[in-house]
DNA sequence: TTTTCTTGTGTGTGCGCACACACGATTTAA
DNA sequence: TTAAATCGTGTGTGCGCACACACAAGAAAA
């Protein structure tokens, strides 16, 4: 067991004190050329790895993650990254990482661009939000890279300098992936409903990107038997409307047999579902909520595509612990698995989401 | 920011010295009872929760962890979890955890015995291997209850007081989604070939499994409409016979739609067949292996189901860092997810296998 | 009673590193 | 030419904890 080499080793080795290594080491610069690559060769040569657990131990300084996220219990989804930004913290504490959380509300920019202002003047070392709305979220990324901020987005992606690393999902393959699950489930033929259980939907470029994937796979699959049709539904919350107008769509169109709900919100399409004499309709939605696992269960969802949401919050926690605390670099795009969730594997995935 | 609680804050408000805690918190004695309940109240109210860096930087003990598996390269699935081991191993190193690998050979019984051995006498902290030969594996746990060796299994579970934890899957539920997914390819009907690809397959308790949750599904969904088929190959290396084989089963049972390949081994099915006529066969198998991955990306391969081998490998050492080093509970059970795999969706799960 | 053992407690050192400070040797400014 | 700033280097302290050791006081054994 060859013992771990210490900057003491490389220091003695270099002829040097232990002063003159760490300054080397940090780039603190008060070190002469040659004395510099002299200690450099030596590391080199006996393989030095800084001991990580005593560089915390001696660095000594809290990291403040801010955190900008909307208002918990606002909306089942979004609870999810919070809470796995929340576990990831929990684990990586003793680094002395904390999170400054601030929240604003799901459908409000103005908000938005307060809370962020908020959070920003607290100084924190690093920032992680999901760009939801595009343009204060521009204007956010730039108050950054003035304050110089790193800044990790969940969720979705924009293109902005400062943005050191995307963790989420891959929306468009996701679109794709939903293509090809619905047209497994529709035999040859059939049309889909694309819903749309959002507002501003034609802001949001996640939507636009699944709509776009699902297309291209059933157009590449089979151009004359598969087809799409879009619906918008901004009024989402009144199942009344919701039920009414599927009604409608059925009785005019008799080939829709499967619904590809965009986002989180397939369960609010099963809830307003009355119980009209139609054909089954085969359901695809997105991510483990409680109430699309119920359906799920009972049979009312086919598929959900899990975009693990609380992960993400928890991979954005652990990076940036990775970032500061293990100098790690990061990568610009983490795209995340996208499960394919049915009745017969979910409980192995609602677990995971709850460990780690 | 309110600053850390550390043992000196306690030893003031207890009026004791740091060591007097430091006694209590490690369970060594030496302290009266008054005293220690004094202790244990500070530390409640503070509370208190120990730096764990700190810890690991004074605790200054090496890990070892003993790590017994098949030999590298003899085949491509068992390659997998111990390559997870060693990416984890790398991610930990700075704790000091150390692994200590013993190979043996996959198909015999005896070398297994002996390298367990070996690797016993080595005097390791703990013990991950997978319990490839059941007799042999409860001989070893016994071997470790006496010499007090903590151990992990993967890949398949063995009840035994000395297993702290198993990390895999769960064979039976993996049976249960294949047939799920082939029904869905079946259309209502047809014969799922079951093919076991392995040797001494009544002797692997996983296989078994598998095939009880497929047969449990399918008479659940349609008792009438679908049947299974079952079929061992022990000379599954022998593309001809391999071909022959299938080419005979065809002629016979008109109605066999799909094939269940109950483990890794998929590949060298499709490498075996032949483009004699016949109906297309809709294939399902497990794993991510580089040969699977390409005939799934040719169409040739509908779905794999995801053991997550390399994470399996990857987790144990994590968890038996977690043990060691920050004190927590093992759960006796870990199941992983059962990933559908499909070609939309296979690049994520790749990059993941080889990310951590 | 003296000696040995046990119990309860405090002190001190070291884990490997980060960083502040000290200080002589140069270099630059006055 | 002397004072002041700068450079290159070494020393020392502390991060929070684990653990060995010291040591007094009382208990048990002789």
């Amino acid at each position: 067991m060859s013992k771990r080499v210490t900057i003491k080793d490389i220091a003695q080795q270099a002829g040097v004190s232990v002063g003159t290594v760490d300054r080397v080491i940090h780039e603190r610069g008060r070190v002469s050329a040659e004395v510099k690559a002299k200690v450099l060769q030596v590391m080199q040569a006996l393989d030095f790895e800084p001991n990580l657990i005593a560089s915390t131990l001696a660095f000594n300084r809290a990291i403040q993650i801010g955190v900008l996220m909307p208002q918990l219990h606002s909306d089942p989804y979004w609870d999810l990254p919070l809470l796995g930004m929340r576990r990831a913290q929990q684990s990586v504490k003793h680094y002395g990482v904390g999170l400054v959380e601030q929240m604003f509300d799901l459908f409000s920019p103005q908000d938005f661009k307060r809370s962020a202002l908020a959070l920003i003047n607290q100084k924190p070392d690093a920032l992680v939000f999901p760009p939801i709305f595009l343009k204060e979220s521009l204007e956010l990324l730039d108050h950054c890279a003035e304050v110089e901020v790193p800044t990790i987005l969940v969720n979705t992606d924009v293109e902005h300098p400062q943005v050191m690393s995307y963790i989420g999902q891959d929306s468009y393959q996701s679109g794709v992936l939903a293509g090809k699950l619905l047209s497994m489930a529709m035999n040859g033929a059939g049309k889909v409903l694309l819903l749309n259980l959002d507002k501003e939907t034609l802001n949001a470029k996640h939507l636009m990107d699944k709509e776009l994937g699902l297309r291209h796979f059933l157009e590449q699959k089979d151009k004359n038997s598969f087809t799409v049709l879009r619906q918008d539904v901004e009024d989402f919350d009144n199942p009344e409307r919701l039920d009414g107008l599927l009604k409608l769509l059925l009785q005019q169109y008799v080939d829709i047999k499967t619904v590809f709900v965009t986002n989180s919100r397939a369960y609010k399409l099963v809830e307003a579902i009355q119980e009209h004499a139609q054909p089954h309709l085969n359901i695809l939605g997105f991510d483990l909520l409680p109430n699309n696992l119920h359906f799920l269960q009972m049979g009312k969802i086919d598929f959900l595509i899990n975009q693990n949401a609380s992960y993400q919050g928890y991979l954005a926690i652990k990076n940036l612990t990775d970032y500061f605390i293990f100098k790690k670099q990061l990568p610009r795009v983490q795209h995340l698995p996208l499960d394919i969730v049915v009745a017969e594997n979910a409980a192995y995935y609602l677990q995971r989401e709850q460990g780690n």
